[in-house]
RNA sequence: GGUCUCGUGGCCGAGUGGCUAGGCAGAGGUCUGCAAAACCUCGUACAGCGGUUCGAAUCCGCUCGAGACCUCCA
């Protein structure tokens, strides 16, 4: 490999140079989704990141296991140990089976992300169907001496964990200063201290969604399905863990201390967090009840959307922030990365009508090697997307008879295409259909109906010529005249 | 209140001690029967105030502003 990628740890809170534990395979964890409702512009935000980790490792010829969860159970509303499962919740209101509700919502996940071109991972584990693993878990942890049981519920003991590890390490908090500040939110709590979280349940009688277990019929806490699934499918430990700066604390926090409670050692090398997608500078959350979600947006059925926007152009919205960085939503920056994508997906169909010279008379040396390097730098999407633009005004020059590329240099930038622009940022073009032999024909038709309207123009029949040009208006194709003759495309 | 992050031209966004980010929008031009597209040119932006330095938007301090986490949240 020819590559040296760094990647900023959140632990360390430093760029750190990537070494796999056993190369050239590669762990990756991912929180994914709670599936009780439909997926909305901040979950697309984390997909999308870890999609580009995922496929920018696997073109670096890393064989990578990507493991993104769905949580379907335990996920509580309002306090983490008192709230009702969101889940069960929906159950109810609905009057469907946990699992009806689970399934509709997983099924309506998956296909937003194949709109939005996400690989699926490698393995997509649920928590319900690792209830076994997870009290596994619990009973190490309460071998080891950092849980107590209370009423059938199992608590992890945060302070006495933290004499021998330190609690607050990922999140940076201080446990004296958590203690300190959340002493009179305790009441009638079984917890011992406000700060031990909830490993195991009991659950309450009209609690839909139980298991049996040693200590009661109950449930996982939520922070125990990721340190289990993880632990199974990647080992004790593993290389990446990713997931949304908002699940640093406490559910990473947690997942550190239970991973060292139950196998005495840190079980990820590193910690990787993307950032909110903002709405009006605000975050953009369930809680907030300001989301708009995917299916929305690629509809434009809602009261902040000025008109519909296709899951590729999300996606490129996405990728030209960095992933560390905040992004704030607007109908102004979605149509501006709507255009900006038109012009790179035309640069790349540019491409393929150029025809090669004896000589190039502009350089292309250093674009391949600047889109690695951003890349390599903590996966910078936007320096390396700069790049491709730098390359469509090269492309459209040349297209237009004003520079020329050799062979060589036109098969460089095909390469540099189909591997950045396709393979890694994952970025498609959205007209036309899937059907092949259809575009087949839509290309014949089209080339006759222009060949008519060329005929029509050298007799400068400028009548027919744009009668042509208004009808094929009418059904969203526009013409474009040029040095080699007329092209069309099709807007969306 | 505690911890942390951020503040870049009309908008979105990279970058970072001295060298063009890029996209969108806007202005002028070339090309074109017209239009569209494309290409060329154009903005002297880095919250404010001090400090360090030969040199800071980039480092340090303070001020102002915004946000995240501390409760479920991607």
């Amino acid at each position: 490999m020819q590559h040296s990628l760094i990647i900023y740890n959140s632990l360390s809170r430093k760029k750190e140079p990537f070494e796999p534990l056993n190369p050239p395979f590669v762990g990756m964890y991912v929180c994914g989704p709670t599936v009780y409702g439909d997926a909305h512009l901040g979950h697309a935000r984390p997909a999308i990141a870890f999609d580009l980790v995922f496929r920018f490792l696997q073109h670096l010829g890393y064989k990578v296991r990507y493991v993104r969860n769905i949580t379907d159970v335990g996920h509580l509303e309002n306090d983490a140990d008192q709230g009702e499962d969101k889940i069960g919740k929906k159950a109810r209101l609905e009057q469907l089976e946990p699992m009806e509700i689970v399934q509709y919502f997983s099924d309506r996940y998956h296909e937003d992300m194949d709109l939005l071109n996400v690989k699926k991972p490698s393995i997509e584990p649920r928590a319900s169907g690792h209830i076994i693993e997870q009290i596994e878990m619990v009973k190490a942890i309460l071998e080891a001496g950092f849980a107590y049981e209370v009423n059938g519920s199992v608590y992890f003991d945060v302070e006495k964990y933290h004499k021998t590890h330190q609690y607050g390490k990922l999140s940076g908090r201080v446990l004296e200063d958590m203690m300190a500040g959340n002493r009179d939110l305790e009441g009638q709590d079984e917890k011992r201290n406000s700060v031990d979280f909830a490993l195991w349940k009991k659950a309450s009688a009209e609690h839909i969604m139980r298991w049996p277990s040693p200590w009661s019929e109950g449930f996982p806490g939520w922070h125990l399905e990721c340190s289990a699934m993880s632990t199974k499918y990647l080992g004790e430990v593993f290389d990446i863990h990713g997931g949304g700066m908002d699940l640093l604390f406490p559910h990473h926090e947690c997942e550190i201390a239970q991973s060292n409670a139950a196998n005495g050692k840190d079980s990820v090398r590193y910690w990787l967090h993307n950032n909110m997608i903002t709405i009006n500078g605000q975050k953009m959350g369930k809680s907030l009840g300001n989301f708009i979600t995917l299916r929305e947006f690629f509809s434009g059925e809602h009261a902040s959307l000025e008109r519909a926007y296709s899951p590729m152009t999300i996606r490129f919205f996405i990728l030209q922030a960095h992933y560390r960085s905040t992004l704030d939503f607007s109908n102004e920056a979605l149509e501006a990365a709507e255009k900006g994508l038109k012009r790179l997906m035309q640069g790349h169909e540019t491409l393929h009508k150029i025809k090669s010279s004896e000589n190039s008379s502009i350089q292309i040396t250093g674009i391949r090697q600047k889109c690695y390097e951003a890349m390599n730098d903590d996966f910078n999407s936007p320096l390396a997307i700069a790049q491709l633009f730098d390359a469509v005004r090269i492309i459209n020059s040349v297209f237009d008879k004003k520079d020329t590329l050799s062979e060589a240099d036109l098969n460089e930038l095909k390469e540099i295409f189909d591997t950045f622009l396709i393979d890694i940022f994952g970025l498609k073009n959205e007209a036309g259909s899937d059907n092949q032999q259809m575009n087949t024909i839509v290309d014949g038709l089209m080339q006759m109906i222009l060949d008519f309207r060329q005929t029509a123009r050298q007799q400068k029949d400028w009548a027919a010529s744009d009668k042509i040009r208004d009808h094929l208006a009418s059904l969203k194709i526009t013409v474009k005249d040029g040095k080699e003759g007329a092209s069309w495309e099709m807007n969306q």
